[in-house]
DNA sequence: GGCCGTAAATGGTCATACCTTGCTTCGTGT
DNA sequence: ACACGAAGCAAGGTATGACCATTTACGGCC
C-alpha cells in the first residue's frame, strides 16, 4: 500500500465540483469504462482505495454503494468487491422499474404491453439475423415444451430459454436488456401461479409458429407470431386471481427471466 | 422524535435476512409502494429516521444511497432528503445502462436501432390512440419546425418535443421511459454537434409523415414512416466525425431527451 | 495427499465528532 | 412599517476509529 502496485488510482482532483462521494463514482466510472476496470475484476481493498483516491473509508464507500445499486459493482463480505461480470447477455437491473412501478401505480396491463412491443421487436430483428446456431437451439427449446407437457415447471424453463435465445439471436444487446428487465417484472409475479398449468399445448403449438416465421426470415410474420403468443398468454394471465405489482420480492434482485 | 407524530416508521423486523442496509432499502421501499411516502415528500431526517428504523445513520445513509443512485430519492445538503418528485412523465436514470455501454462496448449503431425500435413501436401505438390535444401539440411541433429551418437548436427543440409528445400519446409510460433512457444517452454526444444543421428541411418532412400517419390512425403507416425517419438520421449522424459513446458526462444527468 | 481448523483479509456496522450548506428568524436600519 | 442583512439552527456530507461477520487461504494433522 505504500509504494508500487499501481498508480492508476490517482487522487481525484477536487475541482470537479459536487460532493466528494460523486468525485469517486466519477473516478471509478471513467476507470471502468477506461478499460482499467474489466467486468468480473477486483477493486482494491476499501481501506487501501480509500487512501489511495484520498478520501475516507465512509465516503468511498458511499461511492461504491452508489454503483453497486445500478448494478455496476457488487461486494461480499470477506472477499472483496468486484466489478459485475456478466457471462451472460448484458443485463440492467429491474428494481429502478419496479420502484417506478409502485411510485406511478402503473397496471400490470401497460407492463405486458411493453414487454409485446419488447418481444415483437426483438422477434422481428431475429427473423433477419438469426444463425443457424441460434435456429438449432431454438427448435431444441420447442421440442422440450412437447416434451414437457406434463410438468409445467420444466415447461417454464424451456419458455423461458426459448425467449432468451430470441433475444440472443437479435444481436441487438440493449433492446435484449430492456427486454429481460420488463419480463423480469412480470416473471416474478408469474413464477408463483405456475403450478396450474393452462393449456400449455396450445402454448406450444405458438412457439413453434413464431420459430417457424424466424427460421423463414420472415420478420413481419415472426413479429405476428409473437403478437398471437402474448395476446393469448394475457388473456390465460388474466383468469387469474388479481395479480398485483405491488409485492415486489424484498431484494431488489437482478436476475434474468422471461415467461411465455 | 420521542413519541407522537407517526409510527408508520416501524422498527425494521431482523428477520429479513441479508444485510442490515438492504432492509432498510426494503423498508424505504415497502413505504413508498404503500404510499406512505410520496413523490415530492420530504424524509424525516437521518438521524431521526435511524432511530426509528433502529439502525445507525451510517447504515441509513447507506440505504438512502442505493436509493438516490436509482433516482428514487433525492437527498439536498442543509434542506433535506426527498422522494423525487416526477413532474412529467416518469423516468428512469439513464447512467445504468450508459455504464453498460462501456462495460460491454457497445455501438452507437446497437445504441441506435435499440431507439428505433422503440421509436416504431411507441409510434405505433400512438397512431391508435392519439387524442386530439396530443395531435394538436404535434402539428404544432412540426409547425414550430418549419419556423426554425434557420436555427438549428431551435429546431432541435421542437424536434425533442414532437417525440415527446408521440411517446406521451402512445399512453405506455413504461415504453416511453425506457425509449427516454436510449434517446438520452444518444442526445447528450448529439447536442454538441448541432449547431452544423443538416437538411432541416428533409428532417421536418420526415416528421409531418409521422404526423400524418398518427392523424390517420394508421399504425403501419407510423412505423414506417419513423423508420425512415430515424434511418435517415443515422445516415446523417453517420457523416459526422467518430462519435465515442465512451465520454459520457461526468455526472450520471437523468434528464430527458429525444432527437431527431 | 487430502481434509479440517485456525488465522488473516475484507466488507458491514456502529458511535462520534465536526464541517458545509440551506433555511429561518430576528434584529436593525431606512 | 417594511426591507434587507446577519446570525443561529437544522440537516446532510465527511472523517476517524473501533469492532463484528464472513470468506478465503494457509498450514498442520490424519
Amino acid at each position: 500500500m505504500t509504494s508500487a502496485n499501481v498508480d492508476m488510482f490517482k487522487t481525484l482532483d477536487p475541482e470537479h465540483a459536487g460532493t466528494t462521494s460523486e468525485g469517486v463514482v466519477t473516478q471509478l466510472r471513467e476507470m471502468i469504462h477506461r478499460g482499467e476496470l474489466r467486468p468480473g475484476d477486483r477493486l482494491p481493498p476499501e481501506r487501501d482505495l480509500a487512501k489511495l483516491l484520498g478520501v475516507s473509508r465512509p465516503t468511498l464507500r458511499a461511492g461504491i454503494r452508489s454503483l453497486a445499486a445500478v448494478g455496476v459493482l457488487q461486494s461480499r463480505q470477506g472477499a472483496g468487491t468486484f466489478v459485475v461480470k456478466s457471462d451472460g447477455p448484458p443485463s440492467l437491473d429491474s428494481s429502478p422499474l419496479r420502484l417506478m412501478a409502485s411510485l406511478h401505480g402503473f397496471t400490470s396491463a401497460e407492463m405486458f404491453e411493453a414487454r409485446m412491443s419488447l418481444e415483437m421487436a426483438v422477434a422481428g430483428l431475429a427473423a433477419e439475423r438469426a444463425t443457424g446456431d441460434h435456429m438449432a437451439t431454438m427448435a431444441e427449446e420447442v421440442a422440450g415444451m412437447y416434451a414437457s407437457l406434463g410438468d409445467p415447471e420444466q415447461f417454464l424453463v424451456h419458455d423461458v430459454r426459448f425467449h432468451q435465445t430470441i433475444a440472443a439471436s437479435s444481436g441487438n444487446r440493449i433492446l435484449t436488456a430492456l427486454m429481460n428487465m420488463v419480463a423480469t417484472i412480470l416473471f416474478e409475479t408469474r413464477i408463483k401461479t405456475v403450478k396450474r398449468a393452462t393449456d400449455l399445448k396450445e402454448s406450444a403449438e405458438m412457439h413453434r409458429h413464431i420459430y417457424r416465421a424466424i427460421r423463414e426470415h420472415n420478420p413481419e410474420a415472426a413479429r405476428e407470431a409473437m403478437h398471437d403468443h402474448l395476446i393469448r398468454a394475457k388473456m390465460a394471465w388474466d383468469l387469474e386471481e388479481p395479480h398485483d405489482l405491488e409485492h415486489a420480492p424484498p431484494n431488489g434482485s437482478n436476475g434474468n427471466g422471461a415467461s411465455s
